[in-house]
DNA sequence: CGAGTCCTTGACCATAATCAAGATATGTGG
DNA sequence: CCACATATCTTGATTATGGTCAAGGACTCG
């Protein structure tokens, strides 16, 4: 059996990116882990259609939450980062909807699904949490779905860019100069964009040649973060504490 | 002062389509609803980038949820309808992120935002229902997302349609003879679909020629659900009811 | 160094957008 | 009840964004 981080020690409750919990907070959200998951690339952390026991936190690694049509068409939804929760559904219905795949290997705190019940009633203030972190997902959908259904590729590219990299930077994966390494190709940007690959690849280049980003060996730099904005019409958002669970 | 509905008097409750509170939750909601609101077609409900100091439950009336570019680009992410908890973000986040906004004349269940921590903390079954409606609303989002990133035009309306009829005929709004009245014009239609209004009207005129549905003066009629559902690529989902706050 | 994955490019095609204008409804005030 | 105004729907012609097909090149890794 491999260790298991104890959640008073959890490495990302360290970094002052999270909100910190108090401690009866602290206390249930231990008792309610039942252990950690270790998963290589390409592994399948819930499965669509399936019905999932288990209400994940991703405590290191990256992974993408995805949907796919019979016929082989797939939509990335969204890409998954420490401190994410997911699997929510899982507590709510019978079955996932979506998939969660990880990109990279990962490192997930495991809940039983059937413990969320008992967070509401006996830690409310975590159960607010819970709903936090709902209402966030759902507004990352809003954005990506004004994005894919109103936007040119490359306004789609710039905001899924400035989106990921921010999500990112928030949490300290990238480097002092800027960059960030992130483990995503661009036919996972096409999946993301509902673009195709070939597209997608063209008009990257199109953007790097214009000076705006640089991306080579999955390092991914955005070299003029403010021209950026303009073409995906974001503003910068001031960071918050994030709760974690 | 217009006449207020009493919750314990809720014309939604009384359908057994939503899930019944207990004497408690019911009392809870009742003493968190501080007011009615009633608007005309057109009204904005909610205001993009504007903090709203209120949650809402839509009582009667349907509305839909947007997001808009600076540009004019509009996205509809989707339609609301009696039941549906609007607002939520806003007793989250400092700003709305989408609007709200009226189609029909709409009755609304106003809750003050700040009581949406009370609730957490005095009805943890009622948080409970907070954060199945967030999945829920998740869910729809993955699955138009889906739609709008990786599918065709047909397959886009034949989902949407689908959707929207299901939903409406789930809370009583379908006739006996299976045509529903929905206050929905082609280009509502289009910018929730991210497709523009003549493709979008082009790609009806074609399923009406299929016999696939029948649309006219905002009555629509699903002719044939079981083809809508081959080409949308959709299963038929059984009904649970509705947990209502 | 060989196999697989990922990236790149060219040629061609298709779905859907845009532009423009006219036809039907729908609604409102006189 | 009609005339006018506005919203919605319909259709044609043209264009463009982005998809598909195909193949070669460049990494990466064991």
């Amino acid at each position: 059996m491999k260790s298991i981080t104890d959640c008073t020690a959890c490495p990302l409750r360290k970094s002052e990116v999270f909100r910190s919990l108090d401690a009866r907070e602290l206390g249930f959200v231990a008792s309610m882990k039942s252990g950690e998951m270790r998963v290589a690339p390409r592994t399948r952390v819930l499965d669509e259609g399936v019905n999932s026991p288990h209400v994940f936190t991703v405590l290191s690694g990256w992974g993408l939450r995805e949907k796919s049509l019979a016929d082989g068409r797939r939509q990335i939804l969204n890409f998954v980062l420490p401190g994410d929760l997911v699997g929510l559904q899982a507590a709510m219905f019978d079955a996932m909807d979506h998939s969660v795949e990880a990109l990279t290997d990962m490192t997930l705190c495991v809940f039983p699904r059937r413990e969320i019940q008992r967070l509401f009633h006996d830690r409310p203030s975590l159960g607010f949490t819970v709903v936090w972190h709902a209402a966030r997902n759902e507004r990352l959908l809003d954005a990506t779905l004004m994005s894919v259904g109103r936007c040119t590729a490359r306004e789609r590219i710039a905001r899924a860019l400035l989106t990921i990299y921010g999500k990112a930077r928030r949490i300290g994966l990238s480097e002092a100069d800027g960059t960030l390494s992130a483990p995503i190709t661009q036919q996972h940007l096409a999946d993301a964009l509902g673009l195709s690959l070939v597209h997608t690849n063209r008009t990257l280049k199109g953007m790097v040649a214009d000076g705006l980003l640089k991306w080579r060996a999955s390092r991914l730099q955005l070299c003029d973060e403010d021209r950026m904005r303009d073409i995906a019409q974001m503003e910068a958002t001031a960071p918050t504490a994030l709760p974690l669970i």
